[in-house]
DNA sequence: TGTACATCAGTGAACGCGCGTTCACTGATGTAC
DNA sequence: TGTACATCAGTGAACGCGCGTTCACTGATGTAC
């Protein structure tokens, strides 16, 4: 299989591919997909490129560095999407807000491959620290967005936007993780995951708003 | 090496070896911690276990059920956990639910190898059904706790007990799968993720109780 | 514009290795009588 | 209590397979002059 775009003019590959890297990042993304973030290999990947096994090392390491590779592509994704959903809190920090949170639901659901290579992957953010950058760089997004809600609280009602962001994040993320991943690891729940965090942010906003603490 | 708990007798271990289930599973654990439930092969866990790579098929059929197994089995000390830590919502419903919460995180930290197992190793429910129901009993464990809470509030301000349990398990679920698991894999925030959870909690169940909603 | 050369990005054959799995077997254990 | 037999739970050798990795190589591309 070829990972050239159909629309793409043939390209007439000859001994060189010339776009080996993103053909890798796909293959990689296809066999995720199919057997999880621990079912594909090297040599597979490779195959699926239509090269020989020894080429995908003229571009990486080795298995994990291209698993890093699609990880941390996954996680710029996501930023952007997050981002889109925010939009600066257009039309209100509220109204945004709401998106936030769909789009996490929403790329778990889309992209089960990359969100599992992000999350479940295993790797170690010793070994691969700029995914850990660019995970928070995603995180940043959230901050930004909670930022910009707590703004809107009365003075004196305001709690520190870090820690409500990683209220909200965790949150997003568990309900992502348990029920809204587009596998079979997926549990049955009798409502939508999308209202099911909606529901969660309207109470938890309003025990920010009228709470005793 | 021999996975007899150190206290037992010498156990004379001939040609039998007598516990090969429970040797083969503790091996399985250890392989996880190590390197993830991805890394871990049949043959290396008969090695571990101390018997052919042949013995294994004697007990399990494959791999994935031998994985299964070890996640059915961290379902249940996981749900022992939380049964142990609701304690019939003794002395106060509160109290206790405080305590649940954290038993949540205690056992993602202390039990990497089982969490893991049970929540990312991507066994699919249809192939295991029985995971599922072990699962499912762990989280009848937070819905009761959630019931007894929820009883404790005002009429009319009572949420169903089903949404409420979903919400804290993916509040705890987040928290633990992002900042509390016991590898490299977590990432560092300024806080303990217990101090996360409650503070959260709080803020939820304050929502319950005054919500504008 | 042409030519020489350096560099890049692939080939394909080869290797050792460990895994999964099967097989006929055998030692140990339990049970009927 | 002994004996015969069935069954259980292991052995160990063997196999084919695909993976990871290395190697000398070579076709294609870019660039200096």
């Amino acid at each position: 299989m070829s990972w050239h775009r159909n629309g793409d003019p043939p390209h007439k590959r000859g001994y060189h591919h010339g776009n080996l890297r993103e053909a890798l990042i796909n293959a990689a993304l296809a066999l995720i997909s199919e057997k999880g973030p621990a079912g594909f290999t090297f040599a597979e990947a490779a195959r699926a490129a239509g090269v020989s096994p020894a080429a995908p090392y003229r571009h990486y390491r080795d298995r994990d560095a291209l698993l890093a590779d699609v990880a941390s592509r996954g996680f710029e994704a996501f930023e952007a999407a997050l981002r889109k959903a925010w939009d600066g809190g257009r039309p209100t920090p509220s109204d945004a807000f709401d998106r936030l949170g769909r789009a996490y639901l929403d790329f778990a659901r889309r992209e089960p491959a990359q969100f599992s290579a992000m999350f479940e992957s295993g790797l170690s953010f010793k070994t691969f620290p700029e995914l850990a950058k660019a995970g928070d760089r995603a995180f940043e997004v959230l901050r930004e967005a909670c930022a910009g809600l707590i703004a809107t609280l009365p003075e004196g009602r305001r709690p520190p936007a870090l820690m409500m962001a990683l209220h909200i994040w965790s949150l997003s993320h568990g309900i992502a993780a348990l029920f809204a991943r587009g596998d079979d690891a997926r549990r049955p729940i009798p409502m939508t995951p999308e209202d099911l965090l909606d529901a969660a942010v309207l109470i938890y906003r309003d025990g920010l708003r009228g709470g005793t603490g």
